[in-house]
DNA sequence: TTGTAGGCGTTATCAG
DNA sequence: CTGATAACGCCTACAA
């Protein structure tokens, strides 16, 4: 790659020794914007008070008279006074962050499910005086973070994103007293702690019925990495449908990996390739069903009419709405991962904030919306 | 062995009256997780040392003896110490957090650009010791939160993203005396400031200037919000791309939205319904090009026999490598918006910690790759 | 090489 | 209703 290093140049340093006097000398009372390192106490100092009433006064205590309170808000606003946060931290114990550890690895899940679920949980944080603080690190180091997170105190509560089967962090965090919520579940894991979770196995259970009552016999599924555990729930509930409408179980028809674009395209081409292809296809995520929509316009194929799909849709911001004229391109099981971000951060807050144990749990349905995308099947091709 | 310590331990926490001793009754199990708000202090008296030399000894200064230091850290590991990070925070002023707002509007650029920048950048902040701070804000929010930061002295710096041509909160953040960097850059705005951006006049330029080599002379424009900084120099280069080889500006070939599937896909369609469509179209994102490829296809057109396409790739994870038979689907222009992210991280945090104020400054080429997209125009249609 | 003492800017406790 | 005063846990001159 050309990289091509411009100039750098010296600016003229204004020499204002701002470091060593923190408080301007603002005698003109102007709306200047200014570097506003006010303390507490220089603030309480100027009002002719002490620290603890304007402390009191800011912070909303029942006891300050409210003609002392308006002079202390009035002047705090002027003086543009905001607390230290170290301070405060240190002092409360509360740090107003929400730790989220994001694994670089292969197989993350996170991209982009993972930005829409932090836009819709940093939404709730905002309203709710928090923010979220994201640490990136290879996954064999992810337990560590949290080690580090509580053992220095830097958050208040974490969220656990995509929890596998069996997943040794949430023993951890129990153990290590910090507040989470689990976006998902981990079955083998002792259920006592906070989730938020789809009904994945309906959900695949029911596109399963749906395609069956079309009249498909031969459904194909393009799932998640199965040791995730949404992705190992979403394959049992395929299974179920298969079996409860008397379909044999074809393990060429199922393949499991990352889920992206190119996945969907590769494994919708080796479905393609089969003696016996599919006459529908499952896919667990949007990003995967794009691929096979690519596949098939290549392969000549037209959606719907050759080959049905239906799609996990996690209605992602930067995807919606995608449709043809009108009507939705995919059928799909829709659930928008933001609203559960938001969510989640909400029960997490709520569970900090209350300072109860008791775990919050929440299982969403996903909705079955109709699209182009599902069609009787082809008499020429039903088994 | 630990049992043994941690007894002791707990006897002079006793004496001392740390709060909250959180430290388990540890019956058996030596490896056993423990809660662990071991402070300096304790420890300190642990080892009979003074504060002051452990802290030392810990942060690795050079008149500790080698014995001692040994023995701290080993007592440190195992007591598993960690300091504080508020208190540190307080003492030092340094938080080892930079700050991130993401404004939450329809135009925001963020989705999964974002992501991935973010995926880079974090990765060399876990390296550096840092950590990023979210905040999600509607965009007339944004400088508010920059004062907050600035003023609780939350960040050591920040990272702004999606620059417009004329972008206030680089002057904002210069007076409220925050180290920051620009992802892109502002153009009608004093250029002293640190800023990474990709030469996007050139890049777009140089797709003009590939179509035209193919003889297209009807090149067609689907590009991003032109209020976007990087969005009106794209389209700046590609109009001097077709002037510079004599063909006219036509508006209706050129349409300026935000980012997205859908928007390509529709942008496409309308290009396609036109009287004289253009035989080439250059997009500003892959995200808008894949909605390309589905009207393209919908249409019945072939991709690069019937159409050339020249796509902006910012190499977003989840979609690479898209290619069909091997080789590259779209002929493009790549720019690796995660290692956009890995490198401006290591230019911010390399301002702060030398802290001097001499910005940084980077412009990247972005390569030209070719792919199957782009043909020679078919004679028919060559105007 | 180690220790003492003071400070960082809040909040919380207990008097008045 | 208001005010000293003591934490909170760490860092860092300045001393020894």
């Amino acid at each position: 790659m050309l990289r091509a290093i411009l100039k750098v140049f010296q600016s003229a340093l204004a020499a204002t020794g701002i470091i060593g006097s923190r408080v301007r000398e603002n005698q003109g009372h102007e709306d200047r914007e200014t570097v506003s390192r006010v303390s507490l106490k220089s603030l309480s100092q100027q009002l002719g008070l002490s620290q603890t009433t304007v402390s009191r006064a800011l912070n909303g205590f029942p006891e300050v008279s409210e003609r002392t309170r308006e002079r202390v808000v009035a002047a705090a606003r002027q003086m543009n006074y905001r607390p230290n946060n170290s301070a405060a931290n240190l002092a409360t114990g509360r740090t107003g962050q929400i730790g989220h550890v994001i694994p670089l690895s292969q197989h993350m899940m996170i991209n982009p499910h993972f930005a829409d679920f932090l836009a819709g949980a940093g939404e709730h944080y905002s309203q709710a005086g928090y923010d979220a603080l994201l640490r990136v690190v290879s996954t064999q180091d992810e337990e560590d973070v949290y080690r580090d997170f509580a053992g220095r105190n830097r958050v208040d509560g974490v969220v656990v994103h995509g929890p596998e089967v069996n997943d040794a962090r949430i023993d951890l965090l129990r153990s290590l007293d910090v507040p989470f919520i689990v976006h998902g579940r981990s079955d083998t894991v002792d259920g006592d702690y906070s989730w938020l979770d789809v009904n994945n196995a309906r959900a695949f259970r029911r596109a399963v019925d749906c395609l069956v009552d079309l009249g498909h016999r031969r459904i194909a599924l393009v799932n998640g990495l199965e040791t995730m555990n949404f992705a190992a729930r979403r394959r049992a509930g395929f299974c179920e449908g298969l079996e409860a409408n008397g379909l044999t179980i074809d393990a060429t028809l199922m393949t499991s990996a990352d889920m992206n674009e190119p996945y969907g395209y590769d494994a919708t081409l080796g479905f393609l390739r089969l003696r016996n292809p599919p006459t529908a296809i499952i896919y667990a995520s949007i990003l995967p069903a794009m691929g096979g929509h690519r596949a098939l316009s290549e392969a000549g194929q037209t959606l719907g009419e050759d080959v049905s799909v239906i799609t996990y849709d996690d209605q992602l911001s930067f995807l919606r709405p995608l449709e043809t004229g009108g009507l939705p391109l995919f059928t799909s099981l829709r659930s928008s991962i933001q609203a559960a971000g938001r969510r989640a951060a909400q029960m997490l807050i709520e569970q900090i904030t209350a300072d109860d144990d008791t775990p919050r749990q929440e299982l969403w349905e996903a909705d079955l919306v109709l699209g182009r995308s599902t069609r009787p099947v082809r008499q020429s091709r039903a088994a």
